[in-house]
DNA sequence: TTTAGTGCAAATGTTTTGCATCCAG
DNA sequence: CTGGATGCAAAACATTTGCACTAAA
């Protein structure tokens, strides 16, 4: 149903349904190397045209990570959730209270700003990163 | 005294300069354009090298946006901010106030991060967008 | 049948890298 | 003098686009 004036075509089933067996955010590569998409011969190009269409309807959510590459997910799997990223080992952690709920309206207030939507993505060292340089200290 | 361990080279005064002088955040691009270092003939590279290096000794902050460009300020002068994005024009407006002041200690318990850092943007239409958006309604 | 969607290849735009040369320390 | 820094050109990288062809509606 969120599919409206798209085509179901046998490439966009195939990567929803990627998407819901992983239930993880991924890249167009790594949605390009997985057996099911590889297997079907799916071009890198009808890969980010679907991500892209899906953003735009709302059925998936993009995110650019600092390393440069955008990651994508199902919308309402996750609902709102935030990423802390381990700048050694680039572990990625999920967690779902958000810091903005309240300031939102403040800031919309402040600064004349129609607020849709943001990203918030918080470094650091992860339990395994501090104990590995602990020990090689 | 920040510069410990590189060679106070012309290219690196001027970059700094720049900084100092403009005042904000610039992309590589922008670097690359602006008369000083046009001038100068700079290499697109040698700004690469030294942005990277700026930001590694904490000189200067780099931060990648949604457009894809990583735009680079210096990271005394403004101290911490935040960015707010306008979707339909591209206008930047920055804020000082930091939701994350609070959480951050919070997060470390619950997570085991050692946080280091946090990257915020928020989008939304900016005044003048929303104008003429209900304008043309 | 008509129009969105696809595959392929080529182009784009940003950033990185190899290498010979240069210059600050 | 010598290692870090530079300029240039080429490469790498994610992403986008043009175009002829395919297939969903």
């Amino acid at each position: 149903m969120p599919l409206t004036g798209m085509k179901n075509t046998r490439q966009r089933q195939l990567l929803l349904e990627l998407f819901h067996n992983t239930g993880r955010s991924l890249t167009a590569e790594e949605i390009f190397a997985s057996p099911s998409i590889r297997s079907a011969r799916m071009a890198l190009s009808t890969i980010y045209r679907n991500l892209d269409q899906l953003s735009g309807r709302g059925v998936l959510v993009k995110t650019l990570f600092p390393d440069g590459l955008s990651r994508y997910e199902l919308a309402g799997e996750h609902a709102h959730h935030h990423y802390l990223v381990c700048t050694h080992c680039q572990k990625r952690q999920t967690f779902d209270e958000c810091p903005l709920k309240r300031m939102q309206s403040d800031l919309e207030k402040q600064t004349g700003f129609q607020i849709t939507g943001h990203n918030l993505m918080l470094y650091g060292l992860c339990r395994e990163c501090q104990q590995e340089m602990a020990a090689n200290a």
